[in-house]
DNA sequence: GCTTAGGTTTTG
């Protein structure tokens, strides 16, 4: 119901009650009159009102009667306030905003009508009813434990909750509870509306609306944080989605994905063609269409071929599959994997359905592009090397089994990792657990061992995680796509080599032209060892004119490649936005702020050294430069039951055994890092399943001129040896 | 203005 508050100045309120309320004295309040119309002043004014025998009136020695208001009967609680001293400069009016109560689930009674929080349990996404509605059910809990069903119908698919997956938090006005089967239901009633929200610790709590004008304020917002950590630790809720590299056969799960084709099958049955960028380990059927029922890009359709699985939806899923747009995002949910053998084939492959009806949730739901989720998944999209995909035509289980001989396998080892901790302290051991409801509680800075689950962690995409700091400024920079680097050396290119330059006591130069029209001059200085020539392997050399892949060419012979340009009377490094020296598979960067580049000639000194070693820190040294280390930087979203906090990785490589240095360019030690998470964080998996983490964490104060805030940090902890 | 669905996987 609503309650509004009305400005009172000068003993007479700013806004009038309605004409058609009359005032009524409590004295004279009887049972059996109409008080529709009636309303009495104190320091607020109820309306609307039914008066019942209050039945503890001999017990407490109160009024006989009490008013009973709720919104179904048409009442409204008006409050008088009083205006505030305004300060010279303020405006003098009061805001009108009308004050919502919030029923915790475990409060409500049958036949009323009222606003509530709640974190969404499960859901169905909108589907067609039988009727003229889109209906979508959603079950709500609270820190009361109660669980609440609602059915929601809407005849605008708009205006029901944007719920996108299990743990957004909904706020719902106006909603009518009933009892249904000895419980109560949430149902839609006149002027029902929702807001939505992202269920992630930290995450912006940005609300999801169709309305245009919505009430939410500082009260509200702390409303939705306090909801998310109890969610966090109180609420199972599965972690990272599951990707297709992940599926297994037999099982139902949820699918984030890109619509990349459809076609009709029959008229029970639809097929709709997604990718979500990563290959489905198992052999994938294809459902056989007519080409020319086939919706889509021709030639996106042939290069996503392997990429792209196949899903057939059933009956009430057909109708809303049809209108989906090619290359809209969506999340299929409860897609089943079927095991099956064709005739004639000696491998089994697996079958992706939509069965009908909406049972578990099933059904399809559309993401806008503002779904992080989704661009998160759009940019991994854009990532996606096709060149490469074409060569893993035939990867299957196999490679999977190199690892895991089985789903068996693979289960048990997550089954030991849920008992003992999947990470380790490398000190501190004699230290006792903190609660994390406790470090939350408490003043930084402070250090705490704790034992928590990872109930999801940032970036999802693990290559993100990777970025070069300076330990001198301590800042933190991505690392550069190959991109830049190529237009760092064109650039360069326009210069040409000075010839002066050439063949100096401790390097020996050659120069060509290409033989193009652009006819690019290039020169290569090696660098020279008592006079000499050293073996390849050992040999740095400078190049000038190269472009990204002969500079690339020259790291797989020489030991060092370092990129220069001339200028009149020396080389010297490019940009320190290109690497300042390539060594093997790694590019090494120096920082823009804390370097002073030199002359390249200060290499020489090392050169004359009795064996050259070409250190990357030496070479480093001097030349001037401040370099940048590879660190994996993640954050962690830690429950324990008692609370939720995010704590960041910050590592070289003692955390994950992994060089951050090498990870980018090492296809091995990406899958390694790749299982690491799945078995510290398993996708799809309920709270009660995750492993616990073992951790060593610092808080520590980031204060600036607009707010403080408390962070936390792993450090001193790894992952356990049988899990890398 | 009323109905729709009312959580607990198809059997293609």
């Amino acid at each position: 119901m609503p309650v509004q508050l009305l400005k009172v100045i000068k003993g007479k309120s700013e806004i009038p009650l309605p004409s058609h309320l009359q005032k009524e004295d409590l004295k004279h309040l009887q049972e059996g009159l109409d008080h529709t119309n009636k309303y009495f002043q104190d320091t607020f004014v109820v309306a609307g009102f039914k008066l019942a025998k209050s039945p503890t009136a001999r017990e407490d020695g109160r009024h006989s009667c009490h008013l009973e208001v709720s919104e179904e009967a048409g009442s409204a609680i008006y409050i008088y306030t009083a205006p505030r001293t305004t300060a010279a400069s303020e405006t003098a009016s009061v805001s009108v905003a009308p004050k919502y109560v919030y029923t915790p689930l475990n409060h409500l009674k049958d036949g009323t009508i009222v606003n509530l929080y709640g974190v969404v349990k499960f859901f169905k996404p909108p589907y067609i009813s039988k009727g003229t509605d889109y209906c979508s059910v959603v079950t709500l809990v609270d820190p009361s434990n109660v669980k609440l069903t609602c059915t929601l119908f809407n005849g605008n698919l708009d205006a029901l909750p944007k719920i996108y997956k299990v743990g957004d938090i909904v706020r719902f006005h106006r909603i009518k509870i009933r009892e249904y089967n000895g419980q109560m239901q949430g149902i839609t009633s006149a002027g029902f509306a929702s807001l939505t929200f992202d269920g992630t610790v930290g995450a912006p709590v940005v609300p999801r609306t169709s309305s245009k004008v919505y009430t939410f304020m500082d009260e509200e917002q702390k409303t939705i944080e306090d909801l998310r950590v109890w969610a966090a630790s109180n609420l199972s809720i599965s972690g990272p989605a599951a990707k297709l590299s992940g599926v297994q056969p037999m099982l139902y799960f949820d699918l984030t994905c890109q619509l990349v084709g459809k076609a009709k099958v029959d008229g029970s049955s639809f097929l709709l063609k997604v990718w979500d960028g990563t290959k489905c380990p198992y052999p994938t059927w294809k459902v056989p269409v007519e080409a020319r029922d086939l919706e889509g890009e021709k030639v996106l359709l042939h290069q996503l071929r392997n990429l792209t699985v196949d899903i057939l939806v059933y009956d009430n899923h057909v109708q809303l599959a049809k209108s989906l747009k090619i290359g809209s995002f969506l999340r299929i949910y409860s897609i089943h994997t079927k095991q099956a053998s064709a005739e004639n084939e000696d491998f089994s492959h697996i079958e992706f359905h939509l069965h009908g009806g909406t049972c578990y949730g099933r059904g399809i739901g559309v993401l806008p592009e503002s779904n992080p989720d989704v661009k998160e998944l759009k940019t991994f999209l854009e990532s996606v090397d096709l060149a490469d995909s074409q060569n893993m035509e035939s990867m299957s289980s196999v490679e999977l089994d190199g690892t895991f001989n089985s789903v068996t396998d693979l289960e048990s080892h997550l089954k030991r990792c849920q008992q003992l901790s999947v990470t380790v302290l490398t000190d501190h051991q004699d230290l006792n657990n903190t609660e994390l409801k406790t470090i939350l509680n408490s003043t930084a800075p402070q250090q705490y061992r704790i034992r928590a689950k990872l109930r999801t962690y940032k970036p999802q995409k693990l290559y993100q995680s990777v970025k070069l700091h300076c330990s001198k400024c301590n800042s933190l920079r991505e690392v550069p796509d190959g991109g830049d680097f190529d237009l760092i050396l064109q650039g360069a290119a326009v210069t040409a080599p000075n010839p002066d330059l050439h063949n100096t006591s401790w390097y020996n130069s050659v120069m060509w032209t290409t033989q193009d029209q652009k006819q690019r001059k290039i020169a290569i200085h090696f660098v020279k060892h008592d006079e000499m020539l050293q073996q390849p392997e050992d040999t740095l050399l400078m190049v000038e004119g190269g472009t990204l892949k002969e500079v690339w060419k020259l790291t797989k012979r020489f030991k060092c490649v370092i990129p220069v340009r001339s200028t009149e009377d020396h080389l010297e490094l490019l940009d320190l936005s290109a690497p300042f020296l390539l060594q093997g598979n790694i590019k090494y960067y120096g920082c823009k702020q804390c370097s002073t580049p030199k002359p390249i000639k200060s290499l020489s000194s090392i050169a004359a050294e009795q064996r050259p070693s070409w250190e990357p820190s030496e070479i480093a040294q001097v030349l001037g430069i401040e370099p940048l280390q590879y660190v994996f930087v993640m954050r962690f979203t830690l429950v324990d039951g008692t609370g939720a906090l995010n704590a960041y990785i910050f590592d070289y490589e003692k955390f994950f055994q992994i060089p951050a240095s090498e990870i980018l360019t090492n296809n091995f030690l990406q899958e390694k890092m790749q299982m690491t998470m799945n078995t510290l964080c398993p996708p799809g998996r309920k709270l009660d399943d995750l492993p616990w983490l073992e951790c060593f964490i610092k808080s520590y104060n980031v204060r600036d001129a607009m707010k403080h805030q408390v962070y936390y940090q792993i450090f001193d902890t790894t992952v356990a040896e049988d899990v890398v």
